[in-house]
DNA sequence: GTCCAGATAGACCGATCATTCTACTTGAAG
DNA sequence: CTTCAAGTAGAATGATCGGTCTATCTGGAC
């Protein structure tokens, strides 16, 4: 009933989410106007511009993906094992054939200039992602969950450069390993 | 005396390792060609054209890179402690105004093509980079150098990202602590 | 002095880029 | 039936891109 068919602006943030991630915000307007089968007019209409799109397509991902996050720390029920359970699901993501490293910070290397509005975007979800492990980690009476958040948002950001440059050497494992020691207590 | 001033070739590749770094490999022709005071011709006499020269600036970004890590390693006597005294360094680097993050993993983000000759001279420096980690594990009689390895090296890859995206959060100590536990005895 | 390789300076080309614009279509409201 | 907002289709624009080309200059080798 919600969806008669998504109207332009609906297709432009789906094509814009797969190519902006596929090949790059540097991704040309001509192809994501034929991916989203949508007018040329329309983009201007909607986003005031290529930017515009780039920034409105990095919030909702972030949505997404900080969904994503919450979907897999609430596979478990100790906060120990939810955090350690992260590793396996971006273990599963980078497995992926289409993963390509994290968008977030493609985004903020691709765009040099630093007033340009996606970086507050992915500014933004950082900071709501540490923001969940610091959650957790108070949650499981960690001693100092300012500083684990720390380490483990530096083991997934490491997790996801490893999976995008050398796939077959298991990062996110190694990162899991890394992760039960930050946490303390038993091995697995 | 072996430095009569530098000719075309030496200057465009000290204009590439900078520009390149600085505004990422998108940076145009006559940027390069500005900095680097030379005439076009002699870019495309020298690397053939702007993807040669990408690659030749990552071969010589590499090579001092690795001798940086060389000379990290040298300062210290034990091994564990070469080893821990890496991510001291790299402190020292993020800590630095013009960071930027990794060159390497930046090149790969925005060379989409598969096939750019820059791909394989960042993966060859990130090999050279883990034979480096593997070399040091072994000379320490660690157990498992391998798996070892993967974890120090996703830990550095993780600190160039955090020190790239937020600098305040000290993210080579985080990682250092957790190079303690993976290299395991003292903590400190 | 002559010659020539190598460098400089800069015009030029075709392609591509983001953006703006005009003209036409569609569908629902009044 | 008319009206009007929203969408489509695609030409046109100006800027920028990497790459090619011509013309000129410079500094040794001979």
């Amino acid at each position: 009933m919600t969806r008669p068919s998504p109207g332009p602006r609906e297709r432009l943030l789906t094509a814009g989410q797969h190519l902006f991630y596929a090949r790059g915000v540097a991704v040309g307007v001509d192809a994501l106007l034929k991916e989203a089968k949508v007018a040329r007019r329309s983009l201007y209409e909607h986003f005031g511009g290529k930017d515009g799109l780039v920034a409105a397509v990095l919030h909702r991902a972030a949505e997404e993906d900080l969904a994503w996050y919450d979907a897999a720390l609430a596979a478990e029920d100790e906060p120990r094992e939810r955090l350690l359970g992260l590793f396996d699901r971006l273990d599963e993501l980078i497995a992926n054939d289409d993963f390509r490293g994290c968008r977030y910070f493609a985004s903020d290397v691709a765009l040099d200039d630093p007033d340009h509005p996606a970086h507050a975007e992915t500014e933004a979800f950082r900071r709501r992602l540490r923001e969940r492990l610091i959650r957790e980690l108070e949650e499981m009476d960690h001693a100092d969950p300012e500083r684990a958040a720390n380490q483990l948002h530096l083991l997934i950001e490491g997790t996801l450069v490893m999976g995008a440059t050398q796939d077959e050497r298991q990062p996110a494992r190694a990162a899991r390993d890394l992760a039960a020691l930050v946490l303390g207590g038993g091995g697995a």
